[in-house]
RNA sequence: GGUCUCGUAGUAUAACGGUUAGUACAUCGGGUUUUCAUCCCGACAACGCGGGUUCGACUCCCGCCGAGAUCACCA
């Protein structure tokens, strides 16, 4: 059997940490097994539905690299894929329902069922619908609810991360399948649309692990198979044991693109948050999770958001596409994070930067506040030098004239590469009598005046032999 | 309150009923010719509690405690 997974969001905003593995997961499972991944909007809360959400949901699955089989965008055989069209399918169902006894048009006013509630909260008893059930429900028009007539009784069923489940008959009740405003609910129609679509895997936050016994009484009421049922535990937000929601600032996924996380990382790191394969890897590419995802290695409790991991993760991934894919690979995801000073740098010296700096970053946004000394001179502040822990024990005639030392050995090198400038380096430290931490401090300081910055010969190199000429004259001069 | 789920270091997790309870992040030390980072080495740190079953329990059973979910014409 296809192995064919929904993921089903409602357009009601951005995609957050807390939410995108429903996403992740389905898509796993399909590549895993040559299978399908649809993508449905649930849109049937007109209240609720965010204008330009649908896209804001497309735009998160792209940057993960998450792509869908059928819905939006690229359709297919099962459309439309907007539930909100779908109204005439779902009609179509409960019409069913209705006609063979199995629900009811409910004509009870919304009153009424609030003074049933009440009625059973101050008996203390359990409220169930059923137990009101209108007794001579009339023919069905337009405007009127439809609901279930449940039959209440035990169930079992599977659950592919939770295991054996089972219910008693008090968990039925008879739930609305149409609302009055001709949109049905959730809970009836992605009952319809996973038959319609064929979907044989439904993966979903454990938040309706309750609910499923009344799904289970639709799908024998309409004569469905049962798919897989997958439940997902949450994700919970970094303080507290509630799960992570826009609510505690879980930022949307797409955000952390503008932060400079890869998607690579980031995809990473949520597939592997309440999921391991038993092994003690900790870098998956999107293949290998396809190749090593299963179903029952899903964690059944909730893990916690850790950003710390994912920026630990972020670094490694940028490592490793550097190392095994080289620096053009990286830069091309540079783009949107150089400081503004390097607008008018060319690619080559861009790429030359990002070579000597790339093991520094944990978010490509660092190469804004880590550069900017590679594209413009930075402002003298030759207190920085005298404050320096290394350097504060030197008079400033003294570093005038290490300087003026270094100057010297530096203009009569004849091949400005990375070897020669170490070896005169080393040289200068004989010649000098100074220790390293004093003398490249002090050059590198010069050089930068930024708190951090790579190996001294490497930076020479990237700046070139006149811009470091010219820098470190500068400061001798100021001294 | 009813129903359901979950419970290994701060965090994420591993461990056919038999291990000094493993790994990673974080934290703290140390090393690599400056800084920051990488990399390497090391340290700290956990089976929620109480009963059983068993020669032996993190693992199986029961109770308790704790945490969460759900009880909508929201999804």
């Amino acid at each position: 059997m296809k192995v064919i997974t929904r993921f089903a969001p409602s357009p009601t905003g951005y995609i957050h940490i807390g939410n995108v593995r429903s996403a992740i997961y389905p898509y796993l499972l399909a590549r895993q097994n040559n299978g399908k991944l649809i993508l449905r909007i649930e849109d049937t809360d007109r209240e609720r539905h965010v204008e330009g959400a649908t896209e804001l949901i497309e735009d998160t699955l792209e940057w993960l690299d998450l792509n869908w089989d059928e819905g939006p965008i690229v359709g297919g055989p099962n459309g439309p894929y907007f539930q909100s069209e779908r109204k005439d399918i779902y009609l179509k169902w409960a019409k069913k329902l209705l006609d063979s006894g199995r629900a009811y048009a409910d004509p009870t006013p919304s009153e009424k069922i609030e003074e049933y509630r009440k009625e059973c909260n101050d008996k203390k008893i359990p409220f169930l619908y059923r137990n009101f059930r209108p007794q001579n429900p009339p023919e069905w028009k337009p405007g009127m609810p439809i609901r279930f007539k449940t039959e209440p009784k035990s169930y079992e069923w599977r659950d592919e991360v939770m295991g054996e489940m089972k219910s008693g008959p008090e968990v039925l009740d008879d739930i609305i399948l149409i609302k009055k405003d001709g949109y049905p609910t959730y809970n009836f129609a992605h009952i319809v649309d996973d038959a319609e679509m064929n979907i044989t895997h439904v993966m979903r936050g454990v938040e309706y692990l309750s609910s499923t016994p009344n799904y289970l009484a639709l799908y024998e009421a309409l004569g469905l198979e049962r798919p897989h049922l997958v439940s997902l535990p949450h994700i919970l937000a970094p303080n507290g044991n509630k799960k992570l929601g826009k609510r505690d600032g879980a930022k949307s996924v797409t955000e952390y693109r503008d932060d400079g996380v890869l998607a690579e990382a980031m995809l990473n790191y949520l597939a592997c948050l309440g999921w391991n394969d038993g092994t003690e890897q900790e870098i998956y590419s999107k293949e290998e999770l396809i190749q090593s995802f299963s179903l029952d290695r899903i964690q059944n409790s909730g893990a916690r958001y850790d950003e710390t991991k994912l920026l630990w993760l972020n670094g490694q991934w940028i490592r490793k596409i550097f190392d095994e894919q080289g620096a053009e690979a990286l830069y091309v995801h540079t783009e949107n994070f150089w400081p503004e000073s390097a607008k008018n740098a060319t690619d080559d010296y861009k790429i030359k930067v990002l070579s000597i700096i790339y093991d520094r970053l944990k978010v490509l946004s660092d190469l804004k506040t880590m550069t900017g000394y590679f594209f413009e001179d930075p402002k003298i502040d030759i207190e920085m030098l005298t404050n320096n822990k290394f350097l504060k024990k030197l008079s400033e005639s003294e570093l005038e004239a290490l300087l003026k030392t270094s100057i010297k050995k530096l203009i009569d090198l004849k091949v400005w590469d990375e070897d020669s400038l170490q070896t005169a380096l080393n040289e200068l430290l004989e010649e000098t009598g100074k220790k390293p931490a004093e003398l490249f401090s002090l050059i590198r300081l010069a050089l930068s005046f930024a708190p951090f910055s790579p190996a001294l010969n490497l930076t020479l190199k990237t700046l070139g032999r006149e811009i470091s000429l010219a820098r470190l004259n500068a400061v001798a001069r100021s001294i």
